[in-house]
DNA sequence: TTACCGGTAATTACAAGTAATAATCGGGAT
DNA sequence: ATCCCGATTATTACTTGTAATTACCGGTAA
């Protein structure tokens, strides 16, 4: 009997995409049917039905009578998707200027005082969850289903590459002050000054991305 | 024996895609998976498969223990889509002026003379299929992998909404001349005003369609 | 020694069967 | 007469079995 009120291979297609974010299927790697049936305790069909998911949400790529493999994402890929999400949480952050209520503004206030406090504190961890909260608030006020759908599907990509940008060096101090700015601009209903706010603190994050990248791959060699 | 190389659910796959666009499958109509099986003289297992991935792509809902559904577009979706295609596809436009070479110019300028002649003789369905070449056309110049794939996702449920927006009073030569105004932008290497000449087509689009629907509905009632 | 061919093993792809759940219809009670 | 409850039926969800294809390994010939 089934506990649960989703189907099994809705499950299976969470578990195994909290697993690609996480790392423990890493990019490239090679998804053996019987083994994952046999790890997850589950048979053939419901895996199977999970892995087409998620070969259509692109964390997958699937090739005939070979098998799947969890997708790998390149440098181009990342100098592709950060512009897009760039110009659609601008939009988000346009719309949220507009829309948002006194009291929405009072709770992305309450976020920001917190992501002021790790980032002085140098709590990098509880840092990305608060400014991944108000990424996730503004792009709640911007109330459009579709932009947010294609937010989330570009962000799921860019979680699989599982960037640590607030590495660089003073990353996090620039990074709150652009949020802040960002903010300000929704205080004071400027949508533009807000959108073109969102797009900078989005490029530049691609740039911090690059530097810790760049130191990496110089270490790996 | 199997003569093609793809595997079955994904021709299984194509070939709902393809009936839901075509309006064969009605949006809001269950998907009766024996009957289908029947249909297309298949076994359940691809056709679920195929499911899941229509379902993933956005084109139907799945009710566990229910069964799935094809997808309906209501308004409110045709109005959140819209602005954000005009959004990516006028990055596009913006990208494309930049990257064409004299020879994509070219080929764009003889699709625009076919445009051209399709609307001066009325021939409508010819003019959707140019329309449509310019706007791939375009969005191929951007040469941004994600950029497209986002465009195409939204564009999939569009097209699910079998919209005729040429349909209203003149426009097919207002949708012709907002066309002209892309392309001189993008000949004259105006990124910016490619961009805007773009976004203002597809907000434009948007309009006539909802003319076009609002005629319908009152010829419905 | 290397390249090519054939056989075997491993693994995906598809089919069919079984179990579980939800919708429907009929009967009874209020 | 209507509403609610239970049994039946229809349909989805999952399991298991079978076929077909690919990869791998060993052997042989150049």
């Amino acid at each position: 009997m089934r506990l649960v009120q989703n189907s099994l291979h809705q499950e299976v297609a969470s578990t195994l995409r909290d697993e690609i974010f996480a790392g423990t299927l890493a990019p490239g790697s090679f998804i053996d049917e019987l083994a994952q049936c046999a790890r997850l305790d589950i048979s053939r069909t419901p895996l199977r039905e999970a892995l087409k998911v998620l070969t259509a949400e692109g964390l997958m790529r699937h090739e005939p009578r070979r098998g799947c493999f969890v997708s790998e994402v390149t440098e181009q890929d990342l100098d592709d998707i950060f512009p897009v999400i760039a110009l659609l949480e601008g939009r988000c952050a346009y719309e949220a200027a507009r829309r948002a209520s006194d009291a929405d503004l009072q709770a992305l206030s309450a976020l920001h005082d917190k992501l002021q406090a790790h980032a002085k504190a140098g709590r990098i961890t509880d840092y990305y969850a608060t400014n991944f909260a108000i990424h996730e608030a503004i792009i709640l006020l911007a109330n459009n289903r579709w932009l947010s759908q294609s937010i989330a599907d570009l962000r799921k990509i860019l979680k699989l590459s599982r960037l640590q940008s607030l590495g660089a060096p003073g990353r996090v101090k620039q990074s709150l002050s652009e949020h802040m700015t960002v903010f300000a601009a929704l205080k004071s209903r400027d949508s533009e000054g807000a959108e073109a706010a969102m797009r900078t603190h989005l490029t530049r994050q691609r740039e911090a991305l690059r530097i810790v990248r760049g130191q990496q791959s110089r270490l790996a060699s």
